[in-house]
DNA sequence: TAACTGTATTATCACCACTAGTACACTTTT
DNA sequence: AAAAGTGTACTAGTGGTGATAATACAGTTA
């Protein structure tokens, strides 16, 4: 199943489904054209309810992800990946409020330094969730 | 007015008011051994119930913040800078995750790392929050 | 026709941030 | 001693919202 939600997490259902859709489409597990699984599958799947999952999806249509045919599905749309990139873009703000915090908080400029280069060079490499 | 809260804000009022204790420590804006403003003056500056006000004080408390002495006051902890160091080492991960997220997104290796230099070399410019 | 798709509606529940009001005990100030 | 300020505790109520449940309608596909 490509879809996990932890129902304990504080961040609501319908944002967490949201949150991993646009992954999935920045890293092109879910391709432009590619059909997201439907509304009352993803429901079952994840003993989610419709209106949940409805919701998240209501919302990706509404920023431009996906787009929805009624009858059909819905899909991942051809701009989705620019709006996306876009979108990042404008949380740089708030990454640098964390990393300004991060620098407060005593991590020298080496150490910094040498994560980001570290994060470009393991980019190809999976990120894993578990602790195993 | 220290403290300054946002009532729009989809975060909450007693977690903003935790958030920018944390960072007045951080800055040394507040220094341990400081008393913080009293939970009623706060909650009339503020206009905040104080209820919310304690809410955010007593969980400063339980992080080891802050201590309080009743009939007296709130306090900053003297060994806070070294808690919130540790905390903010601990959300290392997050940071890294979203770092990740923008290499994804197209950034290039040496506009990041421009941007963390820039980031040291501009420490001690104060952070302005307004648009002007 | 049957089984799938998205979409819409209404009702209900539960949690939680927040407010309101009151009260008690302690410390400092006058 | 009195007053004013401090933290702390308790109960009650309100509003927003995430989530569920049960239907229903319309379009598409096998």
């Amino acid at each position: 199943m490509l879809y996990q939600i932890d129902v304990m997490s504080r961040v609501p259902v319908y944002e967490q489904i949201i949150e991993q859709t646009r992954r999935f489409i920045l890293r092109g597990i879910l391709e432009p054209g590619d059909q997201i699984p439907s509304v009352r599958s993803l429901s079952a799947e994840l003993s989610v309810n419709p209106n949940t999952i409805q919701k998240a999806l209501a919302q990706l249509e509404r920023q431009g992800l996906v787009f929805s045919v009624p009858g059909k599905g819905t899909f991942v749309a051809g701009k989705a990946k620019v709006i996306l990139a876009e979108q990042k873009r404008g949380e740089l703000e708030e990454i640098q409020r964390q990393l300004r915090e991060l620098i407060w908080a005593g991590i020298s400029r080496e150490e910094l330094l040498k994560m980001v280069n570290e994060l470009f060079d393991n980019r190809w490499s999976e990120t894993r969730e578990d602790g195993k």
